[in-house]
DNA sequence: GACGATACGGAACAGCGTTCCGTTTTGGCA
DNA sequence: TGCCAAAACGGAACGCTGTTCCGTATCGTC
């Protein structure tokens, strides 16, 4: 993907060196969007971080059309950490299905320790389609990898897809805040469950 | 529990006979939202269901305090139905698990033809906490029960908990409406990761 | 230094759950 | 039967969202 707004192949496409302003703003923004999504979770209110970050909402719009993209832009080194850590755990598990395993943990951990992350990744209301749809897009592919292999080695069942293996540990991180319900458990219990059964 | 508002004990506590329209108007009311919510989904808006029942929103609240009270009395008799089939399953299962996994299907398949029911269920945002709470209520002690029994018959692990599995089921079953996405596998999953490594 | 392009800020809009209160309906009692 | 206080009704209004709009301020170039 181009960092730049503009996708149109072909034309030259004049660069337009970006404005100080307009980048000083932005970096702001985004720091000040992972501080008050640590200290409020991901569904805090927009005025609350444009607040933070001393600019208005308008700008906030100007640089992140949707909320969504403001939140993927937070989270998007940490989601490309988890992708790339897939044929890494591949190549060095004892098995794939361990390899699995650990790149679930990782995917897991990730959302859980985001305050309000896995929640946000299943909301159907408010426009966080877009930040469901990046996880998808990035980490689907990585997952179908780990679970071909797992598959292909016989550790595992082989009539379930990625999609919905990741959709299912996404649903099961949310609400992992509350002390009596172990999210993580209940991942284990899900891998375990793809164990071939014998 | 008594099905009228007043609770205190000890006082005579005056009967003082429902009147007609607030009667008729309650029964409306719970028809048309449970109409609302078959087409709309349970996160359907309050002003949609006061339209469809003829009544004004103020009505609404004079009978059901917080929007979840009004899904809890529209849901009640299948929550109930669910209990109760607890027990019943236990008996007749030829193994404890067995009747636990049959018993959350039960309970999976209430939430995936609800639409929006296990969505609503997880909802932080909104007052939705009473829903999750009622149905917490209801469910836990009889899912404890099929646990434990399993659990003592040695069929399957005994580190998980009531809570957490039915919040797991019930996480599971969020966007179950999407058609890539098999809820009903990925709770199968789930249960048979329960089952005693071996 | 001037000026056009760019970006900013926050008021304004739409949609939500909920509250409030002036108006209407009801049902026991004279 | 007619009266009238108590009960219930309806929907405007409130406070909270995300998002849009546009007059104003800033930037960088000439």
């Amino acid at each position: 993907m181009n960092d730049r707004h503009e996708g149109a192949a072909g034309r030259p496409a004049p660069p337009k060196r970006e404005r100080a302003d307009a980048r000083r703003n932005r970096e702001a923004l985004l720091e000040a969007a992972a501080a008050v999504f640590v200290r409020s979770g991901v569904e805090a209110p927009v005025r609350d971080i444009a607040a933070e970050a001393g600019i208005g909402v308008g700008t906030i719009y100007r640089h992140f059309p949707k909320r969504a993209d403001l939140v993927i832009a937070v989270f998007r080194h940490q989601v490309e950490a988890c992708a790339e850590a897939g044929p890494a755990l591949l190549a060095a598990g004892p098995t794939p299905y361990a390899a699995l395993g650990r790149w679930i943990d990782l995917f897991a951990d990730f959302l859980v320790t985001k305050h309000g992350l896995a929640a946000a990744l299943r909301s159907d209301s408010t426009g966080f389609e877009a930040l469901h749809d990046y996880f998808l897009d990035r980490l689907v592919p990585v997952c179908t990898e780990l679970l071909d292999a797992a598959a292909d080695s016989g550790e595992i069942r082989s009539d379930v897809r990625a999609l919905e293996l990741m959709r299912g540990v996404g649903n099961l991180c949310v609400g992992a805040d509350d002390p009596r319900y172990d999210a993580r458990r209940m991942v284990e219990l899900l891998i375990a469950g793809l164990s071939r059964p014998r």
